[in-house]
DNA sequence: AAAAAAC
């Protein structure tokens, strides 16, 4: 038998393993990535959300641990904790019955623990840049022996605060170490850490052109910044998603929201990184046993998180750029199947839409509610254009003054008024049932905020590509 | 217009 993953030279236990998974045939980014990370190169691997990038650089890199040997061959950068952990569940499930150890090195746990079980000998290590390099610095995390260092989200990983870490790590590395880079996006700067890190790069490129997948309708209704969380409501009610994501760009927009949105009944929790560590778990643990509707996050949910219940993912605020606009939609969607991207935007932010539409090359349709459902706005107006004419034809002298007419009504009755932001905007409360003396505000210091927005000035090469001529006139 | 990433 020469076919699926036996066909690129995986070894039978990984594909017996895969088969148990229930995976039997490779994606196109697996199929074309691994032959080439098997030889060895370094590789630069570019694919759509949820095509499998995972397995495409994990199996390669499980070929090449020597269990015998124990010390850490193989490291796994990735940009937030969450990944991390998802990464690891990933590769402890294909390394199971089998004598590979995976370690994750996350920041916010105990890093005494994390210190225990690197005294275990894991050969394959999983985490975040600066918690990684700490180690690296204590001296208890030996580079020495790795041959693999797999970059997931490389864009990512390589902005602003985590460059200087996954530098110093490069640098303390043997020369002979096998470098993939992996991600949905590929900034233009990238390619300068490409040259400066990479020999001989192979460049595996999956349908490059088509930026989101072709399983995505994306959607999107205006309204005013007070209603927006009013819209939500009524957009949750009546597409009713199994489960959704729903994206806000500042951290201090989520109590409030949240809170919010509890209070109109729904289900949902917030998740951004600063909250708590053992919150921040336990909301994505119970986000992804099903057990709420609607994970309201900031993009640290944006990339690379991997749930197969998310039908729709909802923009409260629209991403800053077209390639947050891919990450966050391409939360749903995956591996075929379908999933709806529906961002809710002021009118002074239609262009937003218009440049990502273009940008992307894709269709955002724009979509009203009207009498209880989702219609085209074409729709709409020629229903309004109608019951006036009826109206008018019926009782002809009884709404003289117009701001009493029925189709004002009617569209005040579906639209109750739940401003989003009055005044202060509220700190974000703790989700789930912790503590209730722990403070409700997130653990991050205004000093730590303050240092951060000093560092900006810094290497800020992801800025460079940031375009303000895309604003609206004044 | 931001978030995340260490203690």
């Amino acid at each position: 038998m020469n076919t699926g993953f036996a066909a690129l030279h995986i070894a039978p236990q990984y594909v017996k393993r895969l088969q148990e998974l229930g995976i039997t045939e490779p994606s196109d980014i697996q199929a074309d990535a691994i032959p080439i990370a098997l030889e060895g190169k370094d590789v630069v691997a570019q694919s759509q959300t949820g095509t499998g990038k995972t397995l495409a650089y994990s199996l390669p890199l499980l070929h090449k641990i020597d269990t015998s040997a124990r010390e850490v061959q193989a490291l796994v950068l990735v940009p937030t904790r969450e990944l991390g952990m998802q990464i690891v569940q990933t590769l402890e499930q294909l390394v199971k019955d089998s004598d590979v150890r995976v370690q994750q090195l996350i920041g916010g746990a105990s890093i005494e623990r994390q210190i225990d079980r690197l005294k275990l000998k894991p050969q394959i290590v999983v985490g975040t840049p600066g918690r990684v390099q700490e180690l690296v610095k204590l001296r208890k995390l030996k580079l020495h022996g790795i041959r693999t260092v797999v970059v997931d989200e490389v864009d990512q990983v390589f902005e602003l605060g985590s460059m200087q870490d996954v530098e110093a790590l490069f640098k303390g590395m043997l020369r002979d170490r096998q470098l993939l880079f992996f991600s949905a996006t590929f900034p233009p700067p990238l390619q300068d850490v490409i040259d400066r890190w990479m020999r001989e790069p192979v460049y595996v490129r999956v349908n490059p052109a088509q930026r989101t997948s072709e399983t995505l309708e994306h959607l999107y209704f205006v309204c005013q910044e007070r209603d927006k969380i009013d819209t939500l409501r009524r957009i949750v009610r009546l597409y009713n998603p199994k489960a959704a994501i729903v994206f806000v760009n500042e951290t201090d927009d989520i109590g409030e929201a949240v809170a919010k949105l509890q209070h109109v009944g729904l289900s949902v929790e917030g998740l951004y990184g600063d909250s708590f560590k053992q919150e921040r778990a336990k909301a994505m643990q119970a986000f992804r046993a099903g057990k709420f509707q609607l994970l309201l996050a900031t993009d640290v949910a944006a990339r690379g998180l991997d749930l197969p219940q998310v039908t729709h993912v909802i923009n409260l605020d629209p991403p800053i750029d077209a390639d947050h606009y891919v990450h966050r939609v391409g939360r749903t969607g995956r591996m075929g199947r379908k999933g709806t991207a529906v961002s809710i935007i002021t009118p002074r932010e239609q262009f937003i839409i218009d440049k990502f539409s273009k940008t992307l090359g894709i269709e955002i349709k724009q979509r009203t509610m009207f009498h209880g459902k989702v219609v085209d706005p074409e729709q709409e107006r020629a229903i309004r254009r109608d019951t006036k004419k009826l109206v008018e034809r019926r009782v002809p002298d009884e709404f003289p003054s117009g701001s009493e007419k029925p189709e004002a009504r009617i569209a005040q009755a579906g639209a109750p008024k739940l401003p989003r932001t009055e005044g202060k905007s509220v700190k974000p409360a703790q989700t789930g049932t912790g503590r209730p003396s722990a403070p409700a505000a997130p653990d991050k210091r205004k000093a730590d905020r303050e240092r951060d927005r000093k560092n900006k000035g810094a290497p800020r090469w992801l800025k460079e590509k940031r375009d303000p001529s895309g604003k609206p006139k004044k």
